[in-house]
DNA sequence: ACCTGAACACCGTTCAAGT
DNA sequence: ACCTGAACACCGTTCAAGT
């Protein structure tokens, strides 16, 4: 049933994910679903950690911490932008403090790495949660937006117009190099080596 | 009528603030609403631009550049925890690409003062939006769940347990202060002075 | 343990028609 | 120009009752 939500949200997007409509693909009566949970938040909840689980893991041999940091946020966003509506689902369970903890958490595994104390550590992977989600969910907004309007658009190809900036993987990776080049101030403001 | 929505929301919440319930606020048939708006959503993102440009401006005489931005920052930063659920009207309109444009633009001003090249000068506006939404929305979130949840949780004031971070203003402090060097350090990478 | 049936209390949006 | 009335096509959730 977790599955079949799943399938719903990347097949039909998040508005069609509805109880009614995930009991009718279940051949179920809406009132079934409260016994497995107690509303849809908790669904969306479960849903969100799926996706998150399902980010690659990183390769934890290899570069220095934060060259691991890159790659764990890089995966985490494509696995936001692997579902349809994902980083949508994942950003509202951030939002409203239920699950989508393994995000924070595999950040911080990764920045930890710098040898920071355990406070900046979390503040830092807090930090990059909030970027990476809302990046993500900005970008499949946008692409999105793209599909539909190509109709009344005409210049589906000739987005980043320079006035304003591009928002695509470049954007995300100087968001990112951006806050870890400010975790390595920081750390040689601490124990100035 | 905006004015309105405003209150609705400030007072009520957003869930409250549904097309039907302005609409008897206002004495008039839900379907009135629509010579004014074309649907909820521009209604919403013109609630979100209000909530934005009542935001204390910047002085703009005092400090070099990374003083101004910390202060627009912390300025738009309030200004979305001044209304109830105003992060998340914002982040909502943001995120679907409609309005809230004040927002990158008055950070984007501020950052500007760093002599930063265009591009990198929006990206790193981008960034700052979306970690300065995403703060505010969980920091909102989290502020209504405690003063409801008096309930039950019994532990209101011993709120940021040493396992996760503290997520008040300290945090939206680190965060802004991680972007701001780690700008500062792209700046010296292009330029070496 | 797991589901049905039926109801409750809502939504956003459209559109002909009125003034 | 601005609004009414009435409808369309939905929602999430509860709860007694069934098996």
């Amino acid at each position: 049933m977790l599955a079949a939500a799943l399938r719903i949200l990347d097949e039909q997007g998040l508005p069609d994910l509805t109880m009614r409509h995930l009991a009718t693909t279940l051949g179920v009566q809406p009132s079934a679903l409260y016994w497995h949970f107690p509303n849809k938040q908790a669904l969306l909840a479960a849903v969100s950690d799926q996706i998150i689980a399902s980010a690659r893991p990183a390769d934890t041999a290899t570069g220095d911490w934060r060259d691991r940091v890159r790659h764990e946020a890089a995966a985490l966003h494509d696995a936001l932008l692997a579902y349809k509506d994902g980083a949508e689902v994942v950003s509202s369970t951030l939002a409203l403090g239920l699950g989508a903890d393994g995000l924070a958490h595999r950040l911080a595994r990764a920045i930890s790495g710098g040898g920071f104390d355990q406070q900046t550590t979390g503040l830092a992977a807090e930090t990059m949660v909030l970027f990476l989600v809302g990046h993500a969910f900005h970008q499949q907004q946008r692409l999105q937006a793209d599909s539909l309007g190509a109709v009344a658009g005409a210049h589906s190809l000739d987005r980043d117009d320079p006035a304003g900036p591009p928002s695509g993987p470049q954007a995300f990776d100087l968001g990112i190099t951006l806050l870890v080049a400010g975790l390595d101030t920081q750390s040689r403001m601490a124990r100035p080596a």
